[in-house]
DNA sequence: TATTCCGATAGTGAC
DNA sequence: GTCACTATCGGAATGAG
């Protein structure tokens, strides 16, 4: 199912942020409820919307109750398999056609990836056909983009939004996101899965943070009505929002994540560069201008081999980065309590 | 029991080679004969014998027969201890008392590299205490000499020749095998040992030697007199003596092993090097010129660093160490059937 | 910078 | 070069009929 039309409608994510946003607060501290399956009827509000403009949150009958939060991750391999766990996932059901990894310009910055090996071409998929993955790996769909949970995440949440727009997502991020109009949708977009990842963090954090005690212990008790109940930690100035300076996978991808670099995913000095050093650029940072130092390959190669300094304190770790995870733990710990 | 003295009698050590290349001419080629524990009255012949002039070969009675075979190493640890493997091989019967492991002269060469830890004195105990050692460890032990089997051998038969001289083992190996009558003397129980090495490499390995076949079909038949068995595959030219350039021990040893470096504790590209580059200087050829490169330290560790060579076919494999040994496999299968 | 596997390289601790 | 443990660093394959 190529998509040919990219419809640009510079109201309608505003209108999808502001309904998810109240839902987001409405929802976002309470542990139990991200437990159901979820679509949210509230996000069906854009002004006439055609069939492929229907916005769908999977998992969920339409009969059940109506929410922002995203559901639980599905629980960590006990065991990860020996081989090809990474491939397996991108092809949860069927091997898809070898067609299906060719991209429609075949001398584009994405084709020129995906000859190297079809790894790079993984996330086709997910853009073309998020209907065949289950709703816990394919958040959110709108006849622009694509949300789903990063099969590796680098944090307690990692999100990856996916354009579906051929003619941008075979760009370089740099390209793609200096077309205004395509960024101001990305944006939006990005906007909300920023509050659907704060609302999974407060689901599984907020049980342990300081500041949300209040709220949990009125909830504890079921007698405050829920207008009444006290404010809990706001997470959403703990997720971030960015793109790779040069990413590895052919397909534009945004990754919305929190700050605190705490998963078993975490395995290299790389994966850590690449989301706190200028390697990760803030979406807020585009369009990024001609001579900005961060499109320099050279200044980017030396940002990934980086002595490793810890996002919360700004310790230095050299290239010890064993001992820095253990810190992450230690932060993680701290973090958590806020 | 201090040694303080070290006596040289050049005639002894020959005619106690002549001894043992009798029997090690007889029994050789006989798997099943080295497996009893054995001594030989043989190598008693020296002249006017003190006490502490006694060669002896541990793990036999004295009534036991004849024999200038070694037992059989004991089989490989099965499942290797996790922790000081080789601090508990190197003390196997308690701890040795702190003083035993300083040297009389506190600004020797052993002396200084024991400052850095105790491992680099753990042959001091065979040296000094050769009776604390089970006979599968010491193989012999002379007023001069202690023979032993390498705790980490790196070759099918790896033994260790320790003179218990302080005045010598202290130095370093170019200096002490400058002296002659020293030099006269190990190279005189080097060449003992490697007739030891060579049966027990013949009785290890004659089995699969086509050039044994006919002495092994012969003696199978149990019919052929002694004398009369064909010669098997002379194992001695297997057999290589010489001493690293750089030793890590601090304690003088000389290296008697096999030439096919075949061995699971062969684990490192400076396992390989040490004994198959100028850094394993035969004993041959001591005393050293004063102007041989070989005491040139900068040339030793580039012979340690540079690319493997098998020392069979003369292949290249550069720092390709994992693909040598599987190489190294193959080869022994080769060696083995000649 | 996709992951994973394998392996080479480097530093340490041992008392 | 003593060993053994931990960790860092480096390349290659990955799909597929």
């Amino acid at each position: 199912m190529p998509l040919h039309m990219f419809i640009l409608n510079a109201n309608q994510p505003n209108r999808i942020i502001q309904s998810l946003r109240a839902l987001s607060h409405q929802f976002s501290a309470n542990p139990s409820f991200a437990m159901t399956g979820s679509r949210s009827d509230h996000t069906k509000g854009a002004k006439s919307p055609p069939p492929d403009d229907t916005v769908t949150q999977q998992g969920a009958s339409p009969s059940s109750p109506a929410s922002s939060s995203i559901a639980p991750p599905p629980p960590p391999d006990p065991a990860p398999k020996k081989r090809n766990a990474f491939l397996e996932l991108m092809s949860p059901k069927h091997k898809s056609p070898k067609t299906a990894v060719i991209p429609a310009d075949p001398h584009s910055h994405a084709a020129a990836k995906l000859k190297k090996g079809s790894y790079r071409g993984a996330l086709l998929e997910y853009i073309q056909h998020p209907d065949r993955f289950p709703a816990s790996q394919v958040l959110r769909t709108t006849p622009n983009t694509v949300l789903i949970r990063d099969a590796f995440p680098k944090a307690t949440v990692h999100l990856l939004l996916l354009p579906r727009s051929p003619a941008h997502y075979e760009q370089h991020p740099h390209e793609a996101l200096s077309d205004p109009a395509f960024l101001a949708t990305i944006r939006a977009e990005a906007e909300t899965a920023a509050r659907l990842a704060a609302a999974e963090l407060a689901r599984q954090l907020s049980p342990f943070s300081a500041s949300s005690k209040a709220r949990n212990d009125a909830l504890a008790t079921g007698t405050v009505p829920y207008d009444d109940l006290p404010a809990g930690r706001d997470y959403l100035p703990e997720i971030r929002i960015g793109v790779h300076a040069h990413p590895s996978m052919a397909h534009l991808h945004v990754h919305i994540l929190s700050r605190d670099m705490h998963s078993d995913r975490l395995k290299h000095r790389k994966h850590y560069n690449s989301f706190n050093t200028p390697f990760f650029v803030p979406l807020a940072d585009y369009p990024l201008a001609e001579d900005d130092e961060r499109r320099d390959s050279a200044f980017q190669n030396a940002n990934l081999g980086r002595d490793l300094v810890c996002w919360a304190c700004g310790k230095g770790f050299g290239n010890k980065f064993a001992e820095l995870k253990r810190h992450l733990d230690d932060e993680f710990e701290l973090w958590k309590k806020r």
